[in-house]
DNA sequence: GATGATAGATGCAGTATACAGATAGTATCG
DNA sequence: CGATACTATCTGTATACTGCATCTATCATC
């Protein structure tokens, strides 16, 4: 716990379905390949995700059907897989945003009826 | 893939930090002991959390620093383990909403931008 | 031919999780 | 009493996931 606070991301981490499903969306507005999703999430603002990671999750949301690659050899450089979402992965993500609608919608209400128990030991700021 | 749909969820699952949070969240309404934290969220409407993982993730949770918790004997039946939030948990749980925001923005901003690539294959830059 | 950016992958150690079951207190019913 | 059921917490195990370091490989520039 309160490991550091290097951007201001919190000590926990919530890596697995937030790398996979922003993976997802990131595909439904282009086609990509892996290094240009790890550079974008790096930019997004988001907790940093390991490149490993980042390749395996892709691997494995291929393996899942949530998208399709094919290797891109056109441009210059090492080849790439360009990886596209499926329809499959497009109906995975819909269901996804509003599953955490509900959490959040969850969290919120739940902060949001605190006020009752503001006393007991400490007071914050 | 597609697992299954018991309830509507998908075959995704965030379930580590879903679950502390949504932990974290109930104790800051009011103090319960985990079988309490258990069927509240089995009501919840988010994915179902096993209880074995439930409890490991109270303990967990304890061991951050993030709820405290004390032997419940007042009842009958038997002793329970009553937990409260700590400061420490109610700033994370803070900043974990803010970064849960980030991470919807995030993804409905990409959904959002999805109209422009409806016929096309590919659209390099 | 060394360096650095691009692009992707893997081995390993540690962590997390689902599933099953263990342990235990109390209550009810026959 | 014995069986059953509900409450309440915990654990063993097998598998899966993740971060870190490392590795291969292509190409451009110095």
């Amino acid at each position: 716990m309160a490991d550091e606070e290097k951007n201001g991301h919190s000590g926990m981490r919530l890596h697995g379905e937030m790398l996979s499903t922003s993976i997802l969306a990131m595909l439904r507005e282009w086609n990509a390949h892996g290094y240009q999703l790890s550079k974008r999430l790096a930019e997004s603002g988001l907790p940093p995700f390991d490149s490993g990671t980042i390749y395996r999750t892709l691997r494995q949301l291929e393996q899942d059907g949530m998208i399709s690659s094919l290797w891109d050899t056109s441009a210059s450089g090492p080849a790439r897989r360009m990886y596209s979402l499926t329809k499959t992965g497009d109906t995975m993500l819909s269901a996804w945003i509003e599953s955490l609608q509900k959490y959040q919608a969850f969290l919120q209400s739940a902060v949001a009826g605190q006020k009752d128990r503001l006393d007991e030991k400490e007071q914050p700021e």
